[in-house]
DNA sequence: CTAAATTAAATCGCACGCGATATAATCATG
DNA sequence: CATGATTATATCGCGTGCGATTTAATTTAG
């Protein structure tokens, strides 16, 4: 009659907790991003141009926490469906702008309706919702201690 | 001077705070299971085994919310790692039980410290995270109409 | 001014996730 | 009892994530 540790039981963790919703999100996004040819990752990239276009890679990465290893290719995928150009920076040769096509710019407007179909898609309160974006806020900065 | 619609901006999205948040765990788990050979999925499986032993794959797809496609690579690299054995059911041969090794039984103790080197990793008060699971798994089941 | 250190992005390798399909075994129905 | 439907797992293809390394450009020191 061995005892099992309590807090190895898969349901007592928040950390799986975690892992489950953010995939259940992406499984969410998904069929409202491909009626546009987008996957999650690409639709974040994207958001973060609608807000500052012409930004770095580096740049993009900081705000997405993804490193060039991610970035790199996926940029080359929105690149190939004519999303953004890649354009070299001319002081410094080492770096890579990324600029929305008109055709970027122009999805922006295409996506605006994406975040209240989600949110149609719980029965939560927003005040829930909110304070749940709160705390996550408050655990990734709780361990942000270098970088 | 055109306006960017609110909710279209990447620190606005809750959905993007869980998908950050359940990457910085998956990373600071890595340090932790790559001393036991492991990945954060592999982990998952072999905590539903170790409260469980001889699952059907399907059985461990529920609790992991994994499906085939995901599961049987990754079984296959347990197996291979001598932590499972994947033996087909008699009764129904398209079924297939995983079972722990003594290998794999045993690496449960050495995992045992995992969730409080985890913890340690956060300043959050406890009551906050509890609080932080909760919501996630009132998120999670908020939406889970079909399956 | 040049060699070493640093930096930005790209590349490589591997393990997921997951939609879609395939395969094979069991079940249901006429 | 045969045959079509269902079910469990496996396979395929593609796009991430990310540690590790590479490449090439810039900066820093001597």
């Amino acid at each position: 009659m061995k005892k099992q540790p309590t807090q190895l039981r898969l349901d007592n963790q928040l950390c799986f907790s975690l892992y489950a919703a953010s995939r259940q999100v992406t499984r969410l996004y998904q069929p409202l991003l491909k009626a546009h040819g987008l996957t999650y990752p690409q639709y974040i990239v994207l958001m973060i141009l609608w807000q500052q276009d012409g930004l770095l890679v580096g740049e993009i990465g900081k705000r997405a926490q993804l490193n060039s290893n991610t970035l790199t290719p996926l940029l080359k995928r929105l690149a190939q469906q004519d999303l953004v150009t890649r354009v070299r920076s001319e002081r410094d040769e080492r770096q890579c702008h990324i600029y929305l096509t008109d055709a970027g710019k122009a999805l922006e407007a295409a996506c605006s309706c994406i975040p209240q179909q989600m949110l149609a898609q719980t029965n939560m309160p927003a005040a829930d919702l909110q304070q749940l974006k709160a705390l996550l806020d408050t655990f990734l900065s709780s361990q942000l201690s270098d970088n």
